[in-house]
RNA sequence: GUGACUGUAGCUCAGCUGGUAGAGCCCUGGACUGUGACUCCGGUGGUCGCGGGUUCGAACCCCGUCAGUCACCCCA
């Protein structure tokens, strides 16, 4: 049989890799509990109505991206792809919502069936916040905020921008979405099949295109800012003076629609230039129907959601996180004879209550102590507790290396190993 | 889902117009002033992604398939 390998577009994390991990979400976990957030959990699997009925059934998404299955009982499922919908769900189900304002955070998998490229992949991991009961726009400031601190947290600051528009609430929309109707059907020999399909479902998304020929009538289009409300106006300029005072730099992007249909008034992203066409590394935006279109009460919510593969791969761009953080050990213990394995041990038990914040390894792989000096070297040990049958027996001492450039080394006494190393660790 | 390019030891790659594979790193054994970081010598490791085909003979040509990269698309 062939070598079983991972499910296209579905990756492991390598102990290599794993420390940039845990250090992303440790400053994302501060990030968040600094501005109060609280954490919630909720499956990856929901039944599949949830999403097509709130990210929208002609979406991308849901029309081909969507990994859903019948269950034994015959129950449509789907693997979230997104949280935000079962975020609601969640929350909702069990009386979040109810006349309270939440701030909630979450991290996990998503899935998308997309065809698998640099910074796209079928099961990729999402953090993301949502927060509920907040009409103003000091929450959206505040997402835009909160997520320009983890940038300066994580060192990416100046590799990310901010993009944002008003995209109005969903009457607005619809109202727009036909004037747009109308102008592109006038234009239908211009149109690709791709539009042509869209002018039926989602004109709004006729924007998005790339198309060159496409592109040159999008001048002469309608402005979904000429069919936004006062009211909506007065949202996002005050979201734009709040963004002013806490000197936090945006571009407004007229074109910014986002692909999910729960989304209103003020959207956002943050996108960088180096990551080749999967640039977006972090979006989000209001979405004040959406827990009322999924059977709630009216509610007020924004949120967003950032893709921690995509932060990775910036952060190992930069390459000053991961070596500092690879490290493997503090005290590395040899044994050149077998007979010392279980003093080894004991004093590894010893070290380890003494000095617990930090990790003691012993050597098992046999060979001789040069080898094994390499190998504690390269777990990033500062010392090498070396055992040795004779000396064990004789004196109840070992020897003492000092792995720095020097390699200075000392017999101690067992009992004073601890003492020692706790004085001597840097 | 569409297109282009790629797929040779654990890693990075070489292999000219087809004649059944090589280097560096890593690992390992040894030498060297004991017990790592320098130097020298030796060794392990590949049915050349997989499956067909053409050929006396294919890593190299053809077809299919899987995977990766990039773009489209989509979005985080």
């Amino acid at each position: 049989m062939a070598k079983m390998q991972a499910v296209r577009g579905m990756n492991d994390i390598l102990p290599s890799e794993t420390p940039i991990w845990q250090h992303l979400e440790g400053c994302f976990a501060r990030v968040v509990k600094s501005f109060g957030y609280s954490e919630i959990r909720f499956p990856v699997v929901e039944q599949t109505q949830l999403f097509t009925r709130s990210i929208g059934e002609v979406t991308d998404i849901v029309e081909k991206e969507m990994y859903s299955f019948e269950d034994r009982n015959g129950d449509n499922l789907s693997l979230r792809p997104e949280g935000t919908a079962g975020c609601v769900r969640a929350a909702d189900q069990h009386g979040l919502l109810y006349n309270q304002q939440q701030r909630l955070w979450y991290q996990g998998a998503m899935f998308r069936h997309e065809r698998p490229q640099k910074g796209r992949y079928r099961q990729f991991q999402q953090f993301g916040v949502e927060t509920y009961g907040m009409a103003g726009p000091g929450i959206d400031a505040e997402l835009m905020q909160l997520s320009s601190a983890l940038w300066q947290e994580l060192g990416i600051s100046s590799h990310v921008r901010l993009e944002l528009n008003n995209i109005g609430d969903a009457e607005e929309r619809r109202k727009y979405a036909k004037a747009l109707g109308l102008f592109f059907a006038d234009h239908r020999d211009v149109l690709d099949s791709e539009a042509l399909r869209r002018l039926e479902t989602n004109p709004l998304r006729i924007l998005d295109s790339k198309n060159p020929d496409l592109q040159s009538i999008f001048d002469k289009a309608p402005l979904l800012a000429d069919f936004v409300s006062d009211k909506s106006k007065c949202h996002f300029d005050e979201l734009l003076s709040l963004l002013d005072a806490a000197e936090i730099d945006y571009v407004i992007n007229p074109k910014l629609v986002r692909g999910l249909d729960y989304y209103n008034s003020c959207v956002f992203e943050w996108v960088t230039d180096a990551l080749g066409a999967q640039g977006t590394v972090c979006g989000g935006g209001r979405y004040d129907g959406l827990v009322e279109q999924l059977g709630g009460k009216p509610t007020f919510a924004a949120g967003f959601a950032m893709g921690a593969e995509r932060l990775v791969l910036l952060l190992e761009g930069l390459t000053n996180v991961a070596d500092s953080l690879s490290k493997r050990a503090d005290v590395y213990i040899l044994v050149r004879d077998v007979d010392c394995i279980s003093a080894a041990q004991a004093l590894g038990k010893n070290l380890r209550f003494h000095l617990p914040n930090r990790s003691v390894v012993i050597h098992y792989g046999g060979g001789k102590v040069s080898s094994q000096l390499k190998g504690a070297v390269g777990a990033g040990a500062q010392f090498a507790c070396i055992f040795e049958s004779k000396q064990l027996k004789e004196s109840s001492s070992l020897r003492l290396r000092k792995l720095d450039d020097l390699g200075e080394s000392t017999d101690c006494a067992i009992v004073d190993v601890p003492d020692k190393l706790a004085k001597l660790l840097v």
